[in-house]
RNA sequence: GGGCCUGUAGCUUAGUCAGGUAGAGCGCCGGGCUUUUAACCCGGUGGCCGGGGGUUCGAAUCCCCUCAGGCCCGCCA
């Protein structure tokens, strides 16, 4: 069975309407990690959909997150800005330096990301944490935390291992600066915190705004009951021993609060170059990948692993490998057989719910995201076709197009032609025509060749230059020359790419002048 | 120091929670195909399940130890 779908059973034995939940800080740029975090929760709010429960899925923006410190793409502007929400600091403009505020931290990160998120089918209903503080939905929570602030207190130590500081208190004030750095709390009046900050000022600050926040582990044990949460997969760093999910559960049931399972979900890797990280600047935009990478391919992706393996994230040739598995999967639907062993059958409804977990339209016919034509197939049309217009021709041609192409093949194809023009696109998927001759492809075709191609130019001298054409030439030289004709093309092929097997000859040649092919062909046998 | 994840065929992996004769795809090899869309069809090759020990009638699966890789323990998906 699909983790999705295991989950969802468990989840109804649980009982009650569903909230699935994700939450992430917008600190910086999105990257294609946070799609495994989006996409874990939101496979598990449609698994549990399709099991017939009422379920929802909320994204949590950390809004209210302090900025940490002044990041490679910050101005140090930024400085007077550390211990600030997020949501209040003012966005950065292309040079780094702060805008004028009209746009904030948070929102300017968040938006390109809820984009790409709506191109994958994920449809969120978005919660900013600030403003759950600043209507004062954080006020009973927070008004028990500090009441419990021993207990809470007590457990984060035993748990964590961590040894809280005397003045730790479970609400951090903004200061008179709007900075929750260095902030000490002198008391509590429900529903006033009153402290003194770094700069020797007093104040207090309303529980039911936006003028603090609780700490991180406090913070996300009570999210869990203000919104209902039941299932939260978290990045394994919330996941080690004393990490905030281990923390998090007391709490929330400290607070009179049900906490969702512990679950956990491993990296999404960068080939070759280690974990994603905003930081080492090593970053896969979701944006970026979305502009190669189909939609349901981006799904399938995540939805083929198990939450607990790490997935490579490549965008050379595995990217083909992805696709074609999905192609195949959805040409031939796996199903269950008499005879099938128990293990097979748990395979064959696995693989079944990473296909329909994979729709970026949540029920829609899996076979309608491949819009008929494969994905190497594209690729190769787009390298030799110029312009849609003769990709869309030729597909009609070969019987894969009836009339206009779809939407869905349109953008196919327009992700392809960015990913081929891009620097991602893997070498070996490359169709690029020789224009002279290869003393090792001299070798390999020997004397049949040179036979073979002499025969070929003689007959293409006259005639039609169209595909058609060409075809009947290559199967006509072979005829008469005696090659076999299975290898009069392999023959082709080692002259214009220097392999064995390529697309299909007549239309290769064809791209190609009359003067080019002919030239590169002599060049075998002419000195 | 503490903890988590992963290790199964050349590659990607299913099966591990609920122990019952190792499954799949790709690749590779062979055959077929008198238009080769890197295609399609048929057949085949291939694994002491990282290693060792234990529990069991029976272990890839449970327990202990060990090796290797990745990662977490202020914040980070």
């Amino acid at each position: 069975m699909h983790w999705a779908d295991h989950t969802a059973q468990r989840l109804s034995n649980r009982g009650g309407p569903q909230v699935s939940c994700s939450g992430i800080t917008p600190s910086g740029e999105f990257h294609v990690g946070h799609l495994r975090e989006i996409l874990s929760a939101e496979m598990i709010h449609r698994a549990c959909l399709d099991a017939g429960l009422e379920s929802e899925y909320v994204f949590i923006v950390d809004s209210m997150d302090p900025l940490r410190r002044v990041y490679d793409f910050l101005s140090d502007s930024y400085e007077r800005y550390i211990g600030h929400p997020l949501a209040y600091i003012p966005a950065p403009g292309p040079d780094g330096e702060p805008g004028d505020g009209s746009n904030s931290y948070a929102e300017h990160f968040l938006n390109p990301f809820l984009e790409s998120l709506e191109e994958i089918g994920v449809s969120p209903r978005v919660i900013m944490n600030h403003e759950t503080y600043e209507s004062g939905g954080f006020a009973e929570s927070i008004d028990r935390s500090i009441s419990m602030k021993v207990e809470i207190r007590e457990l984060i130590e035993s748990i964590s291992g961590r040894e809280l500081d005397d003045g730790w208190f479970p609400y951090n004030p903004r200061d008179s600066k709007g900075s929750m750095d260095g902030v000490t709390v002198t008391g509590y009046e429900k529903p006033f915190v009153h402290w003194i900050d770094s700069h020797g000022v007093e104040g207090r600050s309303d529980i039911r705004g936006g003028d603090g926040k609780l700490p991180w582990r406090v913070d996300w044990a009570a999210r869990w009951i203000i919104h209902g949460v039941t299932c939260e997969p978290a990045g394994k760093d919330h996941g080690a021993a004393g990490g905030s999910y281990d923390t998090g559960i007391p709490i929330c049931r400290l607070l009179g609060g049900k906490p969702p399972d512990k679950m956990t979900y491993e990296w999404i890797q960068l080939k070759g170059m280690g974990a994603m990280s905003s930081s080492s600047g090593l970053t896969i935009g979701p944006m970026e990948a979305l502009e190669l990478v189909p939609p349901e391919i981006m799904r399938y992706i995540i939805a083929r692993s198990k939450m607990g393996r790490h997935i490579e994230f490549d965008t050379g040739s595995s990217l083909f490998q992805a696709a074609e598995e999905y192609e195949r999967l959805v040409a031939e639907p796996p199903e269950e057989e008499d005879g099938m062993s128990k293990r097979q059958r748990v395979a064959v409804r696995t693989q079944k719910g990473a296909i329909r977990l994979s729709q970026s339209v949540r029920g829609s016919e899996p076979s309608e995201s491949i819009g008929g034509v494969s994905f190497s197939h594209l690729s190769m049309l787009a390298q030799i076709k110029k312009s849609d217009e003769v990709v869309w021709d030729s597909l009609r041609k070969s019987g894969h197009l009836e009339g206009d192409p779809s939407t869905s093949l349109i953008g196919r194809l327009a992700k392809m032609r960015s990913w081929i023009g891009g620097s991602h696109f893997p070498e070996d998927g490359r169709v690029r025509i020789l224009t002279e001759a290869r003393d090792e492809v001299r070798e390999e075709i020997g004397q049949e060749g040179v036979v073979f191609l002499e025969g070929l130019c003689l007959a293409l001298e006259d005639g039609g230059w169209d595909y058609e054409s060409i075809g009947a030439c290559i199967r006509e030289t072979a005829d008469k020359v005696g090659t076999p004709r299975r290898m009069g093309y392999t023959i082709l092929y080692r002259i214009l790419l220097g392999r064995d097997y390529g697309p299909k000859a007549s239309t290769l040649i064809g791209e190609m002048s009359r003067d080019d092919f002919v030239s590169l062909a002599r060049s075998y046998f002419q000195e």
